[in-house]
DNA sequence: CGTTCGATTGAGGAAGATCAATTAATGTGG
DNA sequence: CCACATTAATTGATCTTCCTCAATCGAACG
């Protein structure tokens, strides 16, 4: 309930200015100068290119795979999923967008986007189209800079994503994706003490590379750590009360062995 | 030793012109286009910029994680790795450049590089100051072009290396791997029928996911299936009589059962 | 020529996949 | 609102893949 009350709230102020959630006080300092990153972005993007705004549902797709490309996507609530969709018929989550982060870039170089973007919740995102964005962006450099830092961000990120995958046992992972996430949330000056997952179990692990029924496991054994708790009806709402014990969690999968006598 | 031959010979013309690696005949179209748009690429890049060259050997690392970012590097001849190296000691290589490639992206982000690069072989790369390409970009929107394509290239590559990691089964992450080596040779405008390694066992077990005995294993049946042939002496240099054979290696281990009796 | 490092190969064990059964949540039509 | 159907999640039992440990072999080098 909370959950989805806490991301409505964000489409509440649709004037001029950029929605800005409402800070949390359990952001740490670094989170808030992120999420300031971010409001300072959007405005800027907004002040010089007045992009189209586009509310999203859980389940839109914002662009499908081999579509032409010609406008990038920043997203400024909500969150989605990236499906890469092979010609051998794999299919995998590639990864997962928050507010301030960019959708598209893919297409830049093929000429046609290489996924789905899908809305995972409600959502806004703002389409800026990417020849508008490159002109605008002689005239002011700030623009270029922005879209660059995106671009750089996005390739460490998923430099992240493939170390987790070659270097983690599948528990850790599964923690390692929990604390990733509640640190986007953070970053976007949301609380993220409170995870609403809209993945089912295959999902998740499709995305981090193992079986539903691992996954499933996973997080048996987190709850069981007392490293999460799920809350009282439903096994999709997480409550992490403290992101460092996931950290933690994440350290001790790693440790060869804790050396038991002595 | 045809191998480390082939790479001394690029460096011949050492003039003002781009090196450019004689052309060979088993590429395909595609490649032969590919391997055009990266020449022009470096020939617009030397002419609107004229970047410091440098010649790299094996080891040489030409930037660090941590340095203060300010320049990229395209490799003109010669292949990198890219290496991670976490705070928590787990190491990786999280990627791979040949001819064409751009280094440094992950910099601009967090103002300072977040991984090695380290040279596997001779080569040269350009170096080219980042502020001095977005600058020069304003007057000459090609280079923004070419920046922002090769960017959204190394993330469309990314991609495809956490859907291997993810996705296949340990053999045929090898002979994924090695197609892509030979995919990226090919594209380079050199030859792709021979591939000589530059990494040890250990290092493509880390770069892939997997244990050295494992590649190792995998090499093996690799061979003994005729997808692959090692030279008569030394394990390093890989024969590739038909990088299709490959692809279809991949494809048989996807495949659910050949269905034995009918 | 012995030393060292990398690669191969085998045997045993552990992590995770697969198969299967049960339970919990969600949705649907009466 | 309830009975029923449907989909998601959990948990257990087995099986496969890959990792770990260990021995051997080959190539490179002083």
């Amino acid at each position: 309930m909370l959950g989805i009350a806490t991301v409505a709230s964000v489409r509440t102020n649709v004037s001029t200015a950029v929605p800005s959630p409402r800070p949390h006080a359990n952001g740490t300092g670094a989170d808030q100068r992120a999420s300031q990153r971010v409001a300072d972005t959007l405005k800027l993007l907004c002040d010089r290119l007045s992009p189209r705004r586009r509310v999203v549902h859980a389940g839109d797709v914002v662009y499908a795979a081999g579509e032409p490309f010609d406008t990038l996507y920043v997203l400024t609530s909500g969150c989605f999923k990236m499906v890469n969709l092979y010609a051998d018929g794999r299919e995998q989550v590639v990864s997962l967008k928050f507010r301030g982060d960019w959708l598209g870039f893919d297409g830049i170089a093929a000429g046609s986007y290489s996924c789905d973007a899908v809305a995972m919740d409600t959502g806004e995102v703002l389409a800026i189209r990417y020849d508008r964005m490159v002109s605008a962006g002689t005239s002011c450099p700030a623009l270029l800079t922005v879209l660059h830092e995106a671009m750089s961000r996005e390739i460490g990120r998923e430099r992240d994503s493939l170390m987790s995958v070659c270097t983690l046992p599948a528990a850790a992972r599964v923690a390692e994706f929990l604390r990733t996430w509640a640190d986007s949330l953070a970053k976007s000056g949301l609380r993220s003490d409170q995870i609403t997952l809209r993945m089912t179990r295959a999902e998740i692990g499709n995305y981090l590379g193992m079986t539903l029924e691992t996954v499933s496991r996973a997080l048996s054994k987190l709850a069981r750590s007392n490293v999460i708790a799920f809350a009282e009806k439903g096994r999709r709402d997480i409550r992490i009360a403290d992101v460092d014990a996931l950290a933690g969690f994440v350290q001790r999968c790693l440790e060869p062995e804790p050396a038991l006598l002595q």
